[in-house]
DNA sequence: AATGAATGAGACTTCATTCAT
DNA sequence: CATGAATGAAGTCTCATTCAT
């Protein structure tokens, strides 16, 4: 055995800056989906994360900012996804964008991340700060999906056309954030079979 | 004459009462699109009804009480459209189906009336008595919409590939919501000539 | 006895919104003299107001509304005391002034009243907002007292002489406040006898 | 020798003790001139200080011994001005305390300093220890100042009397702390023309 | 000895709800 | 019945002080 082990306890390991606000940002979430953005009271956070409220402040400005981080954070994600599609053959596109439904009908209605989604559009719908946000991811996530529906569609498409097929697509899959509070308990595998159906013709269709 | 009695006939009260009641509930939407559930507070409220504040608890209990009127009330509105479809021949009816997209599309992307279906949203996923009002408003919605389905799949279809058909289009209208505050602004003509596109295939496919 | 008295009960009569914003100044300044203006918690005003806190919201916008409005309050009250010269005939008009000395003196040292000043005027050296409250206090001095000073010194005086003889005569007054919380002890029939000279002098001193 | 003592000589640490407590202080009062006793934040008093929060707790016992430095401090520094009258022969003395006026003004009208002259009158007026602090320096300048004034009076003046007289000179003096903060733009020239002629006058006035 | 992260009491403020008028 | 003033619990945020490192 080796007695020189790390001077630090294990109790209290010194974390980093980034990785404290990743678990205030998580206990938060967990707090929101619970209770809403305004049930979420701050010493409820604290208890959540297991801290005093006065330590969060040390890492965010106010309430306000924590929300706004979360909404960042959650619409972060997303962008990842678009990386795995860069090793796909043009003619298997479509294909593997059909193939995500069943993971993000997983994704989606898993109650808690529904929930969250909707608060952040609810917030968005009267909160300028948050609607920012929105609006800034949203524009990221247009310019990261626009190349790869030139691959589908070619460079002949013109740009507003391209946008308005997307936002059909784009209907179907937050779709699922309304159906997945109002209908959680349907038949995920026969949901699955058309909307397969649906998006592979909605990308396929053509002019007429 | 009879100078003792009430003045106002006996069946006025009553009239007053659900006047009034709806009026409070049109007053709160006003502000629940404005500020969300929790920043419409009962003198704001009040003010937008041109009450006071103790005059609508005479006509609900509480807050927590007009907020599930409110979401009752909304989600009872839809109800009234199924309606006009009864005079629709079979054959006819996906063509109408496509045809009131233009209408939904209206409907949905004036902010107001997305707010605070929202709302509703993110307050179902975690109030209880919400979520009930919800499922409730859902079943019947439910109860409605299969004749109509039964009309064009026939009544040789099963009842649960029926509804997985069912929430695949209710994605397509609700995904309307979220679109409509993520994206406002895009050009809804081209919208909505994919969508037709689109709808019309989700009611028409075919098993493979 | 009358059986018809005031229909209003004496525990709580109706009084005006007026009464009732002096009656919280009042508080107000009772506690600001005790702990100063931070010291003075809303809780602590409200409690020795007789009230609530959340009443007091409804009389003043915050904390500062209050703080501002007891100084405004403190240098209107100076307003009063120079309509009574009016009347006084110029051959006695210095008489008079040094008259008040005996006055002024009791006024600043029953300590409480110089508390609050002092509160108010290093409050003033650095929250703008008191600052210009203090300002425009001074200017309206300025207004009341300079034509006060014309009879004593006629026309043929320049402002900027006048002013500054009165920043003199000032400067006694307002060391007064001062004083009366370095050396509240002093013999003050003896310090009267002495400031009557001086003040007379201040007024009745020649150039050169 | 002994190689394993400290290796600073042991005057250094005491030395350091003091100068530390006085770096504090410097800074301290720089907050508090800014923002106010309150408004001075222990952080922002160690970050003035370039130190640590949890050093200067190692200095003074907590933020009130501070404050009480501070005041002590504030009027110590008084102390000094009176050894200079020493060399004075006495038919000079009252042209040379006639003729400080300028330096007097020039150093009240630098608002930093009167800010925080008021702020510690205005503490004083609550904190009895604070005017505990301040009644033992004004007894000191008591002491020092007798002698110099029976320098001009004589010895058969009475206590009573010279100190009457005492307290309308300082309250001139003092007064320009206040009219430093209600007036700061007067005239300063003019005024000290005037000042110089009554302060002369409250020096060399005789019994009736 | 120094650091500065953590604590938690307490400040200001809002607002659903009640109730005397 | 209506009013809206009053209540007071609860929310957000600050900061003097402590203490593990």
């Amino acid at each position: 055995m080796n007695t020189s082990v790390s001077p630090k306890p294990a109790t209290k390991p010194r974390q980093n800056r980034e990785a404290r606000q990743q678990h205030i940002l998580d206990a938060t979430a967990r707090c929101v989906r619970q209770s809403g953005f305004h049930g979420a009271s701050m010493s409820s956070i604290a208890q959540e994360a297991g801290m005093s409220v006065g330590v969060i402040y040390r890492y965010f400005a106010n309430k306000e900012a924590i929300i706004e981080a979360i909404v960042a954070n959650d619409l972060a994600e997303m962008g990842e996804k678009f990386a795995e599609f860069d090793d796909i053959p043009d003619e298997n596109l479509i294909d593997h964008l059909v193939d995500i439904i069943p993971i993000a009908i997983e994704h989606k209605y898993n109650c808690g991340k529904s929930a969250l989604a909707l608060e952040v559009l609810a917030e968005a719908a009267r909160n300028p700060n948050v609607a920012a946000i929105l609006k800034k991811s949203e524009a990221k996530e247009r310019e990261m999906i626009t190349p790869l529906l030139r691959r589908i569609y070619g460079h002949d498409i013109d740009i507003s056309t391209l946008l308005a097929r997307n936002e059909v697509i784009g209907m179907i899959f937050d779709g699922m954030l309304v159906r997945s509070v109002c209908a959680p308990d349907v038949d995920r595998d026969q949901m699955i079979k058309w909307l397969r159906k649906v998006v592979r013709y909605a990308f396929e269709m053509k002019d007429d």
